[in-house]
DNA sequence: TCCGACTCTTGACATTTGTCAATGGGGCTA
DNA sequence: TAGCCCCATTGACAAATGTCAAGAGTCGGA
């Protein structure tokens, strides 16, 4: 299963042998079960994940309203961004809406890999560029004005989601409530029909 | 002015004598004009310059409406993110709103950068890293429903922009019209006094 | 100085979205 | 199977926001 890890951060940049070789060994494979939670609000998020099977979602409570952030399946890597970053406690709890297998490294780890490792900055860059390029695209959706083009651009953009999420948690990522995207949904079909 | 750029890039990590040497004779001073054009829709994004003075916006077109994407002010990096990661033409304008100094580094002097000084890699693993913080942040923003809660949330992460901006940007880039940014600050302002 | 362009504000009204409440269906367990 | 819980949908109504139009103020150029 580490495989895949490997197989992914490769991508970003060829490893050494030594590095491969670093990184199997600081590598934890978790498995979560739906409903466990990968990281709770307040905790400082202290390990980087990869999806290696499962799909999991962050949110955050403002003013008692549960507001999903993110969606992360397969090939997504976990982390409440801003507590790793900042390394102190965050407001997000990541949540296992499936079973859910992930290969995690410890913040502590990683960064001994970057001093250890240069070229491993070359890998921590390109994900991070990536991560942002991700944030951008999100952050498109919500300035879109009506519900209807939110959720059309969510289908276009994340289509096998929407088997796999409840509605309730796709209309707080969209910025909207759950009754009202219920209502784009049927309004949306019948157009389509 | 280099400087500033080299101080902000120390900030990240300490650059050995031969990286400062490099970068500053890869860095280009540019003025902008208020109402100039940085960057088009449709170009590719080659550069990633520090703002030294000034202030700008970037934006794009969503069905003939102009939606603010973020504003630059002194210190932050103003880049097309996503069409600087992936260098294909991208759908941002960048325009100075003031008289507007740059630090600017080309895509390909940064690449190059990045593979003869791998330390180089920690300083762009930790502008990205920062640029996604900010864009977690700005996603927060919009999630909010009411307007005013965007609002109040704007005043208190910028609030010197309020003095500078158009408030039609400011209203685009929270996702809102002009009108309705209008109401909500003649309400919050009464509400004060 | 005057004019025009632009920004911001305000009003009236239409549309969209939120809130509250009720309903039905699916899945789970006793 | 019955009962329960959770989810999604729908209706009625309230609240927020968008649209269109008008007008006041500011600034800069002719």
């Amino acid at each position: 299963m580490i495989e895949a890890l490997l197989e992914r951060l490769n991508k970003f940049h060829p490893l050494s042998a030594a590095l491969t070789e670093r990184i199997s060994s600081a590598t934890k494979m978790v498995t979560y079960q739906a409903g466990d939670y990968i990281l709770k609000e307040g905790q400082v998020c202290n390990k980087a994940c990869l999806v290696i099977k499962g799909l999991a979602r962050s949110y955050y409570i403002n003013e008692d309203k549960d507001i999903t952030s993110r969606f992360m399946d397969e090939g997504f890597i976990i982390t409440s961004w801003i507590s790793y970053y900042t390394q102190q406690p965050g407001n997000e709890f990541i949540e296992a809406l499936e079973e859910t297998t992930l290969a995690c490294i410890n913040y502590s780890d990683i960064q001994k890999m970057y001093s250890d490792f240069p070229e491993f900055n070359i890998v921590g860059r390109k994900q991070a560029e990536y991560g942002f390029f991700m944030a951008e695209q999100r952050t498109q959706i919500l300035r879109k004005h009506t519900a209807e083009e939110k959720y059309k651009f969510f289908l276009s953009n994340h289509p096998t989601l929407l088997q796999r999420v409840a509605l309730k948690h796709i209309a707080t990522y969209l910025g909207m409530n759950e009754e009202t995207l219920s209502r784009v949904r049927s309004k949306f079909h019948r157009k389509k029909v």
